[in-house]
RNA sequence: UCCGCAGUAGCUCAAUGGCAGAGCAUUCGGCUGUUAACCGAAGGGUUGUAGGUUCGAGUCCUACCUGCGGAGCCA
């Protein structure tokens, strides 16, 4: 085999030659004495045609009796087709096969409908199938977009530790394990409050790395072990980093629809919602996204009442997002109801600068943000109204007594970023191997 | 933790309390343009587990197990 080894995603540049395809066997169809073997390598899929009267008996039988997932080397010439869906097919010449499934255990993910647990159990083989595959493609993107801005923008990464000595906000269920002899280790929640620190060292930072929740969650919006992004960044309030989230969610937007069109079309995406991802994201407060809701519940569109004062449920957030094109920033919510960090709105000191950014068709909160309390007795007294450890804090504290200045910064969770652009009924299928509360096979 | 739904062939699902079924997958046969190809045939079952009601239970009752969806909590 002396044809050049081709991938299939660039297969149109060699139309007329012979090229090698390096893949598996994705699919056949076979009509008596000429078979359809359809190839996949990774970056496509794309049919073979093997008339037998032209490979010769062996080749044609050797194709014949290949099952589903079989890998393989195939030579063959490219020729353009407008019957084919990517526009090319491949006139077989030969192959070699480098493995055959057996077909009496055949390759379990068949092309016909599964169950969600099936498929779960064998998510190690389920990501073959075209449409994982394009959802982890844009997974990458996305990643790959989200720490180009930062790199690109002046922020310096910095990774907080994975490994801590106790909770960071004192709120969520951790994942507990012992450090050595006489010390517990605690899985991170998030990284907020190490790279509050780097900020203050570096001015605009950033933190990408997974993040963990104990929490008995079991919705399609949850992960037990997720991957965040977090910018931090010095001298700056609440307007900045909403304008930051906004250009931010904008940019990954518009690299997914440069580089992941075909793979939108593949999972099913419209794209025109995508296109609509455009600054500036609507705002509201707090108050005007209550009063949203009580007039919803006037009407009949909500099922219960939101209580002024509470933080939004799920089903209140759907609506609210429900009503934007985009994602909408809602902002200064109550203290009460938010982290102990969060710097009290001057204007009204029982609101926090906080934001919350909800993606749009329901897909919920993607973004979690504030600007952080820089008086250091603000703070202390903070930690002490929320029970917390106050000597675990200590460190923190620091960052208020030398130098302490107004920052702020959020968080994003990828996967339900790749959710919602992805159109994905649950977060589950965003990550290669999802953690969830009953399952942590494969 | 609470509420709801489900568990039958490798997979997806049927079966009024009365003989355990179909499609796909697999094997064999047919078909030179198929698009989750199609046509014919074959093999394939401890109906999640344990108990109970009944002449008779996949079906009704109880408990448990497993999974799914939602709430709370969060990204």
């Amino acid at each position: 085999m002396s044809a050049p080894i081709a991938t299939i995603s660039s297969i149109g540049k060699y139309e007329g030659q012979s090229v090698t395809l390096r893949g598996w066997l994705y699919n056949m169809r076979a009509s008596g004495k000429l078979l359809f073997p359809i190839f996949r390598d990774g970056t496509g899929t794309i049919q073979g045609i093997v008339p037998k009267a032209q490979v010769g008996d062996e080749i044609f039988e050797t194709i014949k009796s290949l099952s589903q997932e079989s890998s393989v080397i195939v030579t063959g010439k490219v020729r353009a087709d407008s019957r084919a869906p990517s526009g090319y097919e491949l006139d077989v010449e030969n192959i070699e096969v480098v493995q055959r499934v057996p077909t009496d255990e055949p390759f379990p993910i068949s092309l016909k409908e599964h169950g969600t647990d099936f498929l779960m159990q064998h998510r190690h083989l389920w990501i073959r199938t075209p449409r994982q595959s394009a959802i982890l493609r844009v997974r990458a993107t996305i990643m790959r977009a989200a720490q180009e801005y930062f790199d690109t923008n002046g922020f310096t990464r910095t990774d907080p530790p994975i490994l801590t000595p106790n909770a960071c906000e004192g709120t969520s269920e951790l994942f507990e394990m012992d450090y050595f002899d006489d010390e517990k280790a605690y899985l991170t929640q998030s990284g907020q409050l190490y790279i509050e620190s780097t900020a203050l060292a570096l001015g605009k930072v950033y933190s990408f790395g997974p993040t963990f929740r104990a929490e008995k969650s079991k919705t399609r919006r949850h992960l037990t072990e997720f991957w965040m992004i977090e910018p931090e960044v010095a001298f700056a309030g609440l307007d900045d980093i909403m304008a930051l989230a906004e250009n931010f969610l904008t940019h990954i937007v518009h690299r997914v629809l440069e580089f992941n069109s075909q793979d939108l079309k593949v999972i099913g995406k419209d794209v025109a919602k995508l296109e609509a991802i455009q600054t500036p994201f609507p705002r509201i407060s707090y108050d005007e996204a209550h009063a949203m809701l009580e007039q919803a519940y006037k009407e009949g569109k909500i099922e219960h009442p939101h209580t002024y004062g509470d933080d939004f449920g799920s089903p209140d957030e759907t609506y609210i997002s429900n009503q934007f094109d985009r994602p909408v920033m809602v902002h200064r919510y109550p203290a009460a109801v938010k982290a102990f960090y969060m710097e009290p709105d001057p204007q009204d000191p029982t609101k926090a600068l906080c934001l919350d950014v909800l993606a749009p068709e329901g897909y919920g909160e993607i973004i979690g943000g504030s600007q952080r309390v820089s008086s250091y007795d603000l703070l202390k007294s903070r930690i002490e109204a929320h029970n917390l450890p106050l000597e675990a804090f200590q460190w923190y504290l620091d960052l208020r007594k030398y130098g302490s200045v107004p920052h702020a910064g959020f968080g994003m969770g990828i996967e339900r970023v790749v959710a919602w652009v992805c159109g994905l009924e649950h977060v589950r299928e965003t990550i290669p191997f999802a953690r969830t509360l009953n399952r942590i096979y494969p």
